[in-house]
DNA sequence: CCATTTCGACAACCACGTTGCCTATTTTAG
DNA sequence: CTAAAATAGGCAACGTGGTTGTCGAAATGG
């Protein structure tokens, strides 16, 4: 304890870190005919996938209820972004699949991450950048990669 | 580009590496005493401080509107952590001022993330630490450390 | 065949943010 | 010194994203 940086800028740096990457996403998504994905979106979109899943699936892979990823699937709908399908197998479910415009999103949304970790890269160094991301996933163990951040957060 | 790592990993290991310290804050914090300190909360009360602040400044603090702030004040104030006080100088403040339960509150988070960045320190090394804050604090550059992250994140 | 589970939807509610508007007060200009 | 502008804080209405609880319809397992 002989250091003398402050523990409480460690989280505001990691914060600081995932809000400029969202940021900059959101912003050049905007710019690439996407202006209206948010955060929350872009992970609901993720949760999706290319290969759909029922309202249940998501709300498990988001960690929220199925009500609150009905409602995300609402907004994606109003948005172009998602679809309602029956399911011929099961009556009961409803397949949500992205819509071209969804998955043009999401593959956006891939590339401009690729983009953005290069440009870190760039300013960091590929070594640097590694280890840093090396030294999270070491710090983080074995915790999941959750992405229920909004209720989180304020809950 | 010739990187195998994709991109979107990066801003997932920033978001569950500050997750991961806001949860151990607050299992702590409630472990302390201090069960009903929300994230959000914490910030909050760091925007007070110890001198004290009007409602508009939380505001501009934390990146929201005064109005917001002043919701925020009023759930501090029903948890016994803040109070307002009408500010002698000025008629139309009214100071928030931090009860003794909210210094005390305030004064354990320091401690916790300071044992939390060491917790971080032994298992990365201290330099290893060291280079990570650097690099987060060279890779996000001027963007300042905002707070108002669930309105950011939802809307 | 019936009991249980699961799915999706609806309703009511809560937390946290927003804008717009209002009054009181302070500050600034003329 | 006074009139105008800026600021503080509170109120109302609303949006968004959660939550539980409930329900009927459809699957599933004894």
């Amino acid at each position: 304890m002989t250091e003398g940086r402050p523990g409480f800028e460690l989280p505001l740096l990691l914060l600081a870190g995932f809000r400029a990457l969202i940021d900059r996403l959101n912003a050049e998504l905007a710019r690439q005919g996407h202006p209206d994905v948010r955060p929350v979106y872009g992970f609901a979109m993720q949760a999706i996938g290319l290969d759909g899943a029922s309202a249940s699936e998501m709300g498990r892979r988001l960690g929220v209820s199925k009500q609150a990823a009905g409602k995300t699937v609402d907004r994606l709908e109003e948005l172009g972004y998602a679809e309602r399908v029956d399911d011929p197998v099961d009556g009961r479910r409803k397949l949500i699949r992205l819509t071209p415009r969804g998955i043009d999103a999401l593959g956006r949304s891939a590339i401009i991450f690729d983009e953005l970790r290069a440009d870190w890269a760039a300013t960091l160094g590929v070594d640097r950048l590694a280890d840093l991301e090396d030294a999270l996933r070491t710090a983080v163990g074995s915790a999941e990669l959750r992405v229920d951040t909004v209720s989180w957060f304020g809950t």
